[in-house]
DNA sequence: TAATTTTGGTTTATATTTTAAACTACTTTA
DNA sequence: TAAAGTAGTTTAAAATATAAACCAAAATTA
């Protein structure tokens, strides 16, 4: 049996990564708000996405509010089409 | 987006639901070697699994060697599927 | 047959992970 | 200008996962 990429592996941090599979950029807000996650709990499975190097994260402005966007990195991509693949072999698809 | 069943979303404990999905039974010792897991998280995890009613453990003999079978149970059957279905949708297939 | 190893597990202690509450800094509104 | 709201971050507690240590019986070996 393959291995489930256990950064991947998670609710908040699968759902973070299957909308940015789906769209070019999305912020902070947007994420909290599709996910349904405490700001706190999608903070911290963000800055661990990013150290990973799944995502790319740019911290900027919209007028004076801060604003935080996030990408998929190609390594993301990548990682997340292998996740799906060994949990299709998991779930025998 | 749907909740994922956390007593399902663990890597062992989906491997486990996945074999017995396809299979009459199992014993702990074939669970063991398919999972490729030690035998203390097996047995912890089958216990998780067996209190929520998703398997049923029947703990016996096998000549004079201790043998324990598990088997998938109804609700664990259904469990399974709303997972898969959960997953699929938040995986975009 | 006494000692040793193996088998088939369970228990428990530690490490890791998850999560939300508390906090910061700045902005908008009343 | 006080109060409330936004957009996050930090942290501390709770939950989870995992393997190491353990146990009892059986099989093997010396």
């Amino acid at each position: 049996m393959k291995e489930l990429d256990p950064l991947l592996h998670n609710q908040l941090r699968l759902g973070i990564m299957s909308i940015l599979m789906n769209v070019e950029e999305a912020d902070f807000v947007y994420l909290r708000e599709k996910t349904e996650s405490t700001a706190g709990n999608l903070s911290v499975q963000l800055d661990k996405l990013s150290t990973a190097g799944y995502i790319e994260v740019e911290k900027g402005f919209n007028g004076r509010k801060p604003r935080t966007l996030c990408r998929i990195s190609a390594n993301g991509r990548h990682a997340f089409e292998n996740y799906v693949e060994a949990l299709k072999e998991y779930l025998n698809f």
